[in-house]
DNA sequence: AGGTAATGGTTATCCTAGGTAACTATATTA
DNA sequence: TAATATAGTTACCTAGGATAACCATTACCT
């Protein structure tokens, strides 16, 4: 009898992680229309802020998602005027960083975003979201390594 | 000083959530493909091999998803004689289940799946997955009851 | 009981954000 | 120096979301 109707913890890991992410990017989404942006160009503006600048495959590694879509998602936010492009030895890449209004942006956007997280975390200890962080680090490096690529 | 300097277990919480969204479903999309399949079919697969069966809005609610978005994975998986339309006393509604075929179907991507969850989630124990899980299913409600609807 | 509300579902049309394939320009390497 | 690898772009396609407007049916309220 045992285990046969358990439900299997990997299994339901997932199902609950998927279940949390359409609902999530909703509101993330509802929180980055006040200014006017997506969650596609927020997660540029994020990584730019902390690691100063990156260049396009950088980012792509960084998000697992196909330089075309890195381009494009940049080329708009050059258009907002909120990342330019820095000098660099290597005239093959594109050297991204901030602007001063992408930084002011940034920071403003980070001020709702903040308060928003915060508020849908409520009941979670920070202890326990120390956990889920490196636990969800070592799922997205077991999936990377798997993949080889 | 203290505190300034620290990043934020909020923040990096939700960081660390979406970097593991997309590289999941990427892996996740190559393991249905297999079986021609994509995460919303499955997902809805899932769904009624659990539940016996759901009507259209139920599955609309759980998923976060609207009426419409529903309706065509429905449709294909109806085309694809996974799931079937069963008698309800509501004649509005419309009362989904899977087929014989259906539930063959799911219990053969379920092998599949299960090796693919089983070892993505290497190095993380049961105890940690079911923290994982109770606090994403937290979040879920905090998101859910926030936003009203 | 009859008119109005609400609910379940569909159709048409749009958009975000991803993907591939094929290409150019520049660097690296054999 | 020729061949190869790397960074980025362009053109085009797709999954899977959203809204708005609608139809059919049921529930509700005087």
């Amino acid at each position: 009898m045992r285990g046969v109707f358990r439900i299997k913890s990997y299994s339901e890991f997932f199902h609950q992680f998927l279940l949390l992410y359409r609902p999530f990017e909703n509101h993330l989404n509802i929180q980055l229309a006040k200014h006017d942006l997506y969650r596609a160009q927020w997660s540029i503006l994020f990584y730019l802020y902390r690691n100063d600048s990156a260049t396009l495959v950088e980012l792509s590694n960084y998000q697992s998602v196909e330089k075309p879509t890195v381009t494009r998602t940049i080329t708009r936010l050059e258009e907002l005027g909120y990342v330019e492009q820095m000098p660099s030895k290597d005239r093959r890449e594109k050297k991204m960083q901030l602007t001063l209004l992408g930084k002011k942006v940034y920071e403003d956007v980070r001020v709702t975003i903040d308060a928003f997280e915060q508020s849908i975390l409520q009941g979670i200890s920070e202890e326990d979201q120390l956990k889920a962080i490196r636990m969800m680090g070592e799922i997205r490096s077991n999936i990377l390594e798997q993949g080889d690529k």
